[in-house]
DNA sequence: TAGGCCATCTGGTCCT
DNA sequence: AGGACCAGATGGCCTA
């Protein structure tokens, strides 16, 4: 399905994620102490016995270990109590071990997901999606592009994008649609300010790497830099384009502090969640809607949703008259 | 303050 | 026996 060459070896060998919250250092610590622990309980119950009373527990132990290969359910019963101390301390000794496997085997899921993280089209350091999130985008990034490659063709722009958000929860869409609109900023102010006049297709920003003769090796998964190849997706390029000029005022913030996913409308602009594909008569009327919005927000990012699907949008007219032709123009972009 | 998210602990189960 | 995996319980943190 995804033929993007994917290597799991290359993630697999990164170096641990640098766990930056005070709250992960006191994971840490208390995974030194209890590995601490853990060593001190091992050595004491295993190896370290040279007190008379140790050596005396060992061969109880030992003995203890005989009778129950004779009798089998005898292990109670006579010297049961030392016998019992010494198995609690065992337990102990496994309970704690195990739970420092079990902590850093759930460390290694949660790294094989902020590497997911990284390769889904919504993608920040400061602001990561949960983790069902992470799960329902990546399933339906993937749905979505075997649907690409199943039916061979660019799909509109916010049929990707509804598939995109299929299932996600409110915030979760607003922060991928505010994230790609951001993206879109990013990668449009790194062509040089030419903003008009792609080099590349705005697809190469939209579409996995191997779309891109420039991007044609898989991300990068080692690297430390991975926000910034992971930057240019978005969808919205090419409608941005449109807008750029006249807007100066809307400077789109890179996509880096905190994101307070913008506020939007359920019924508005961007309404995706939970709703029947929309035609692509309606795509166009949505499309325009959304990133007409997303660049015109008088407040950046965090406006850019807010207004009320009956509010007037300021450029509205602007946008009728010349939908047939920015439609064309949208199509030679998207469906080149 | 309630709810969501998360990390951790824990006991059970399965596999080697 | 021991490790991996899983799911439930619990408590902390954060945000609306």
């Amino acid at each position: 399905m995804l033929t993007l060459p994917f290597d799991e070896s290359i993630v697999m060998t990164e170096p641990p994620i640098c766990r930056k919250f005070s709250r992960e250092n006191e994971e840490a610590k208390q995974v030194k102490k209890l590995e601490s622990c853990a060593k001190q309980l091992v050595s004491h119950g295993k190896h370290i016995r040279k007190t008379p009373e140790e050596e005396t527990e060992q061969e109880e132990e030992d003995e203890d270990r005989e009778e129950e290969d004779e009798n089998g359910c005898q292990e109670d019963e006579g010297q049961g109590k030392k016998m019992t101390k010494v198995r609690q301390e065992r337990i102990k000794i496994r309970r704690v071990e195990a739970n420092a496997r079990e902590r850093g085997r759930m460390h290694g899921l949660n790294d094989a997901l902020d590497n997911l993280r990284k390769v889904v089209p919504c993608y920040s350091k400061t602001q990561k999606l949960s983790k069902i999130e992470t799960l329902r985008l990546a399933k339906n990034y993937i749905w979505a592009l075997s649907e690409i490659l199943r039916i061979g063709k660019r799909p509109d722009l916010l049929t990707f994008v509804q598939s995109l958000c299929k299932g996600l929860s409110q915030p979760t869409t607003n922060l991928v649609a505010g994230c790609l609109q951001l993206n879109a900023r990013s990668f449009l102010m790194s062509q040089s300010g030419d903003t008009l006049h792609h080099t590349r297709s705005p697809y190469t920003s939209v579409y996995p790497p191997y779309h891109s003769p420039e991007l044609s090796t898989p991300p990068s998964h080692g690297t430390l830099d991975n926000s910034k190849t992971m930057k240019p997706y978005s969808y919205c390029s090419a409608y941005e384009s449109f807008y750029e000029s006249t807007s100066p005022e809307c400077t789109s913030p890179q996509f880096e502090g905190p994101l307070s996913p913008p506020s939007m409308n359920y019924n508005g602009i961007f309404s995706l969640k939970q709703e029947e594909a929309l035609d692509y008569g309606k795509n166009y009327n949505y499309g325009m809607h959304y990133c007409a919005m997303a660049g015109r927000g008088p407040l950046g990012q965090s406006s850019m949703f807010r207004l009320p699907t009956d509010s007037h949008f300021p450029y509205d007219f602007h946008l009728r008259s010349q939908s047939l032709t920015m439609q064309d123009e949208l199509n030679a972009v998207f469906h080149n």
